[in-house]
DNA sequence: CGCATCGGATACATCGGTGTATCCGCCGCC
DNA sequence: GGCGGCGGATACACCGATGTATCCGATGCG
C-alpha cells in the first residue's frame, strides 16, 4: 500500500507528498523556462535541469512537455481569474466606473513572464480547436464576472449603447486588455501599458451622454 | 558570367530568373505550412517538400528557417500595408469617421493565415528585441498613417479627447484592431470579427460630444 | 529497526532534422 | 550546337531530443 499521505486520484494514481514536491517544482521552474525561450523552444530536459532533476523525474509525473505545459496554463489561468474576481468585488461607496477600472487595471499585466506563457498557449489554441475550446471557456468565464459587474455600475450611470449592453461592453474590455497586451509584449513597458489601459477602458466605458 | 536576366544583388550575388522563381515558390509554400503547423513545429524538409523542391532548392536560397521566415513575413506584411494605406486614402465626399472605419474593415481580417502568422511573429519579437524592433517600426508607420487619417477627419468633427488627440486615436484602433484578432483566432468567426471591429472603432472614434 | 514500495537517476536505442560536400542536368549565350 | 556555370538533387555524417527499461536510494510504515 501507499505512504499515509497518499491519496488516491482520480485516475486511481495515489499521489504522495514527495511526488507533488517534485511535481509542484517542475511547473515552477517550467514557468520561467517556456517564459524564456517560448513552448517550442523548449525540450524536457531544459525543464528538468531548471528544476534540478534528470529527466526520470518528468517521465514519472507527466506524459509529454505539451500536458505539462497545459497544467501549467490552467493552474497560473485560474489564479489570474481569482485576482480579477477580487479586484472586481464589489466595494462600499465604489459604484462608478473610474475606481472600477482603477481596480482592475491594478491587478492586470503584472507579470509579463505570463503575458508570454498566455501568448504562447493562444497560438496553441488558434491552431487546435480542443485547446481553443478550453481557452474560450476560460474567457467566457471572465467575461461574464465582468458583465455582471458592469451591469450592477450601469445602473448608475449607463454604458455607451453603441457597444450594446454590458454584454457588449465586457467584450470590449476584454478586446481592449488583449490589444494592450501585444503591444506589452512587444515595447516591454509596463507602467505605460497599464496607463494606457486605463485611458482605454476609460474612453470606452465613459457613457457618451446627450448629443 | 550570368544569364542577361540576372541583376547583381546588394550583395553581389546575381539573382537569376530562374532563382527568383524558386525562391517565390518555397515562400509561397512556407506560408501554407506555416500556418498550418505554426513556426517551431515546422522542419526545412516539410516547406520543401510543399514547394516541391529537395532541401537542396532551400540552402541555395536561405540560410536557415527564421530566415526564411523573416523575409515572408515583410513581404506579406508591407503588401498589407499598402493594401490599408489605400483603403485610408482621401475620397471625394467621405470625411466621416464611420466610412473610414468601414473602407478599414473591408480590408482587414480577411486572411486568417496570415492572422496566424503574423501572431507567430509577435511570439518571436516579444522574446527577442531585435526583432521586435522590426515589428514596432512596421506598427509605427502604420500608427501615423492612422493618424494622419483621423487628424484630417477630426477637423470636421472632433474625437474622443479621453483618447489624447489623433496619435492617441490610432493607438486606440491598432489596439482594437489587436484585440479582435485575438478573439477571431480562437473562434474563427471572420464575419462577425469584423463587424466587431466596426462596432468597437466606431464605440471608440466617435466624438463624445459635450457633456 | 527492517522492509516494501515509490520515485527519481542512469544508460541505451532510436529517430528525425540539420548542414555539407558532391554530383548532374538544365538554362542561356557564344 | 556546344559549352560554361548556375541551381537544385542526392548522399552522408552528426547531433540533440525522445522514450524506455532498469537500477538504486529515499521514505515511511509496522
Amino acid at each position: 500500500m501507499a505512504a499515509t499521505d497518499a491519496a488516491p486520484g482520480p485516475g486511481g494514481v495515489r499521489v504522495t507528498a514527495r511526488r507533488a514536491r517534485t511535481r509542484a517544482r517542475l511547473l515552477e521552474a517550467a514557468f520561467g523556462v517556456f517564459a524564456a525561450k517560448g513552448f517550442g523552444r523548449v525540450s524536457i530536459e531544459e525543464v528538468c535541469e531548471a528544476a534540478g532533476f534528470s529527466r526520470g523525474a518528468f517521465y514519472s509525473n507527466f506524459d509529454t512537455l505539451e500536458e505539462l505545459f497545459f497544467v501549467l496554463y490552467e493552474e497560473r489561468a485560474e489564479l489570474i481569474a481569482a485576482q480579477v474576481t477580487g479586484a472586481l468585488a464589489a466595494r462600499a461607496g465604489d459604484t462608478d466606473v473610474a475606481s472600477l477600472v482603477e481596480r482592475v487595471t491594478g491587478v492586470l499585466l503584472l507579470e509579463r513572464d505570463w503575458l508570454l506563457i498566455k501568448t504562447d498557449f493562444l497560438v496553441a489554441a488558434a491552431r487546435d480547436p480542443r485547446t481553443a475550446r478550453t481557452l474560450l471557456e476560460h474567457r467566457r468565464r471572465l467575461r461574464e464576472l465582468i458583465a455582471e459587474r458592469l451591469a450592477e455600475v450601469a445602473a448608475e450611470r449607463p454604458l455607451p449603447e453603441v457597444l450594446g449592453g454590458a454584454e457588449g461592453a465586457a467584450h470590449a474590455v476584454i478586446a481592449a486588455y488583449d490589444g494592450v497586451t501585444t503591444q506589452l509584449l512587444l515595447d516591454r513597458d509596463v507602467e505605460h501599458a497599464r496607463a494606457w489601459l486605463r485611458q482605454l477602458l476609460l474612453a470606452l466605458l465613459s457613457a457618451d451622454g446627450p448629443r
